[in-house]
DNA sequence: ATTTTTCATGCCATCGATTGCACAATTTTC
DNA sequence: GAAAATTGTGCAATCGATGGCATGAAAAAT
């Protein structure tokens, strides 16, 4: 086979063609303003013409940096998740940043594993939607002074950035919204309780029933683990209850679309089915006229804000730690078909 | 702030460590063995002690390798995708390879851009799903002689190794299987036709219907973009004819989820509900009793067998382009609830 | 007992871009 | 009009790892 294409052309090359030094090439393209108009002019003209990009091994070996951030997520397959990315990844973009993205499976030595393989690979940022509570071995980001930000959880044991939505306070208006529609017994679905979004969620709910004074009671309140499986388990026991609740909070959409499966399987006339409300959007169950009341967050805002807050730490702003709270917006719906 | 870690160590503090060369150490970490055990063990030791970590850069500019791959997808936040992404991920980290995965937001600008930056950033391959049926500018990565690969669909203008999955027979034995089970009335619901899948389910379809002397009957037959709103308004429009079909072919998933969400909208006691067939698992059409056979992809694999296929390339296997399509899988339910 | 081969390791040029320092040319200041 | 400041550019060291070539020692062949 025949390579009819050369190598990339190198700044040598282009300093050559238009006879200046290597150095000056650099400085232009890295927009070093002590350079001539004119120069410059030159220097674009011959950069375009050869087609020449800065080699990035040679560039991140000087420089340190590699212009590229580590994404840890729990699990690929998750839409949450990557709508986060989504929003990550459009505003690192404008800054000319590629995204990482990585899959911790839902445990803490594959998010270990995979935070190490991204420091060895020389990313300047990281983000981590954390699997777990535990966070001590996220610490191996400060040891090589990369900025570590967590998105939608925080971990005991470790300090950092965070940005994160208002669980308690947004779980709190979707109950007391339920209330007000003459709902007494009102049931939860909580999450993974190793996780702090999950207890928020859980606290959001026992304030709402404090501050309006119904009692709480242990037998309205399961635990999943945020898969759809769980949400349909735990719905089954609700109903199975001798006084099933008219209204259940699902703490969120995978949840909420196992319970909404359960109900649509289990549908009889006779039996009255609860309204569902919960954490995000679940165009399904609202359609259906299952859920009522939604806590909708900015997801992608979410991303935006994370991508932001590392850009700011890689630009070297030491400020301390500090955790972002974005507010939620209740949504709600009419119970059509019922 | 003062920092209390030092830099991270270089080969030169690990070969001063241990009274050999850089060049020995070197040779150690990348198993030359013509290195004595003895040496290398010391080497080993030292490395371990000072937690050395080779710099990517350093080296990526020797060896012009980065140990990367990217991937473009039409679009994060499709389950479809993200599980090819983790069988092409788990199956590079075997091989210490990490996976650079980005948004192409389906469309072929963006496609081509992120192409042209995986390129700039160094990635020894690329594994794409195309946005479009086009793809000329994929010749970029030619021209820097990074290997590319295409999965779930292939493009006109440019031939390279794909990995498919063989949707004509999928869609035929689907089809075939309905025949079976004495439908006569089978509707379509076709994707975005401009990309190849489409277009082999569509030819899948009418290859069925003319094996079985069925006649193929234009107005059972539309054709949506792979989305979920189309696959309901479509669904939509099927059931408003006047002999609606007693069966509809779903062409993919998000547009079966639309479909499904129409007929639980709008089921009527005296209206016959046709029986959904189509393209990967609907878990919720089947335990409705809507889906009743299924095409099974073996997505997982299609990532692992692209991730093999782009390594094989890396190390330098230059046999000409070559398609490999999988076998899909015939899943048949049970038409429970009805 | 030489000569040849094999083995283990070291020396050092190299990859391509960046950047501190030097220096010449030009402009400003007094 | 001389000194000082500013501007534009080049020189060359540097980042850290790799690998061709050289070398000396040990093993094998003659």
């Amino acid at each position: 086979m025949i390579h009819l294409t050369r190598p990339s052309p190198t700044l040598k090359e282009v300093a050559a063609r238009c006879g200046v030094s290597t150095a000056t090439v650099s400085r232009v393209i890295n927009r070093d303003r002590r350079i001539s108009e004119e120069t410059s002019k030159r220097v674009l003209q011959a950069v375009e013409d050869l087609g020449y990009s800065p080699n990035p091994f040679a560039r991140g070996l000087k420089t340190n940096k590699s212009r590229t951030i580590g994404f840890i997520v729990p699990e690929f397959t998750n839409d949450f998740f990557m709508r986060i990315a989504r929003g990550i990844e459009s505003r690192l973009r404008q800054d000319g940043y590629t995204l990482v993205i990585c899959n911790a499976n839902e445990n803490r030595n594959d998010e270990a594993a995979r935070l190490d393989l991204l420091l060895d690979q020389g990313v300047d940022g990281v983000i981590v939607i954390p699997s777990s509570s535990r966070g001590a071995h996220l610490r191996a980001a400060d040891a090589r002074h990369v900025p570590l930000v967590l998105v939608d959880r925080v971990v005991e044991d470790y300090q950092t950035d965070a940005i994160l939505v208002d669980n308690i306070n947004g779980t709190y208006h979707a109950v007391e919204a339920a209330l007000a529609k003459g709902h007494k017994r009102i049931g939860f679905i909580g999450g993974n309780m190793d996780l702090t979004s999950a207890r928020e969620r859980l606290a959001g709910y026992t304030r709402a029933l404090e501050d309006y004074h119904i009692p709480f009671q242990d037998e309205y309140v399961f635990f999943g683990d945020f898969h759809q499986d769980s949400g349909y388990e735990l719905m089954g026991q609700l109903l199975a209850l001798a006084h099933p609740p008219e209204c259940v909070f699902l703490s969120n959409v995978f949840m909420h679309l196992g319970a909404a499966k359960y109900l649509l399987e289990h549908q009889q006339a006779k039996r009255r089915v609860p309204e569902l409300i919960g954490f995000d959007e679940m165009d399904f169950s609202s359609s259906l006229g299952f859920c009522t009341i939604m806590v909708r967050q900015p997801i992608e805002e979410i991303g935006k804000i994370a991508a932001e807050t590392i850009l700011d730490r890689i630009r070297g702003n030491h400020h301390p730690s500090r955790i972002q709270r974005l507010k939620t917006e209740i949504v709600q719906f009419d119970r059509k078909n019922k």
